[in-house]
DNA sequence: TTTCTAAATGCGAATAATTCCTATTGACAA
DNA sequence: TTGTCAATAGGAATTATTCGCATTTAGAAA
């Protein structure tokens, strides 16, 4: 049972990885993650396999949290919550962005309107317990 | 008329200029602005400045842009429109974010929600129009 | 099988945005 | 004048990310 083949082995591993978790993770995550099972993997693939995904639409990028990108392996648009103490993301499942709202903004841009992202921020229900 | 305090003069030259305008900078390019007249402005004092200000709520941050921070000097709740070719950020003044979405968010969330960011993405009508 | 090509990768160097460190300066009070 | 403290310059350090190049692999062709 080795027959499977070998290529893409890593690749896949990397887009499994993302589609697997709801941790919205950065590319250094993502590593630490496979590293254990893929001991030759190496963070410039997962790099190159993310920038190479999220050009072919099969991840989207939250953007930066505390100056590290983060990733998502859902590409229906949802809404995220991001916790500003501890950089934790959430789906925020239950809150739509209004349907109209994409064609107020491109009347309003001049001009086509390809992706729409909405955040909240705010410090997460664990973040506010916590006692220090 | 040399007699303004010199304390300052630069913190307040890079607020005002953010300030003053909509092309929601880097701190690079706040101090290219700025350097000209200021000969002795360190790109340093405009990080650190920033930072300031941004925590103090003076200003407020769009995310990176191509890797690079964008700072935005106008702090009422809006909503932007980011160029994906060029980089160039407008602000959309005729959409509006609708109330119950915060306290939806906040709901979902099971958490307080302090800030809300709504971005659509496109390619704004000058990049359209270049012929390439 | 052997050979060839192109894609995928590892690994270390390079880059670039941002932060940090330290000495200097200016404002102001004693 | 002296002391103190915040603001700053300037350059070094840090860190996420990208790049360059040699190696490996799959699969086609010979």
């Amino acid at each position: 049972m080795e027959k499977a083949t070998k290529q893409f082995r890593k690749r896949n591993a990397i887009l499994n990885c993302l589609r697997q978790t709801t941790a919205h993770p950065s590319a250094d995550w993502v590593f630490a993650q496979l590293k254990p099972e893929i001991p030759d993997l190496s963070l410039g693939t997962v790099y190159r396999n993310l920038a190479l995904f999220k050009e072919q639409g099969l991840i989207s990028s939250l953007g930066t949290v505390n100056g590290v990108e983060r990733f998502d392996g859902d590409t229906h648009p949802h809404v995220h919550y991001i916790c500003s103490k501890c950089g934790g993301v959430l789906d925020l499942t239950h809150v739509q962005i209004p349907e109209e709202l994409n064609k107020a903004a491109a009347a309003d841009a001049g001009a086509e309107v390809t992706g729409c992202q909405l955040t909240f921020t705010g410090t997460c229900s664990h973040c506010k317990t916590e006692t220090r």
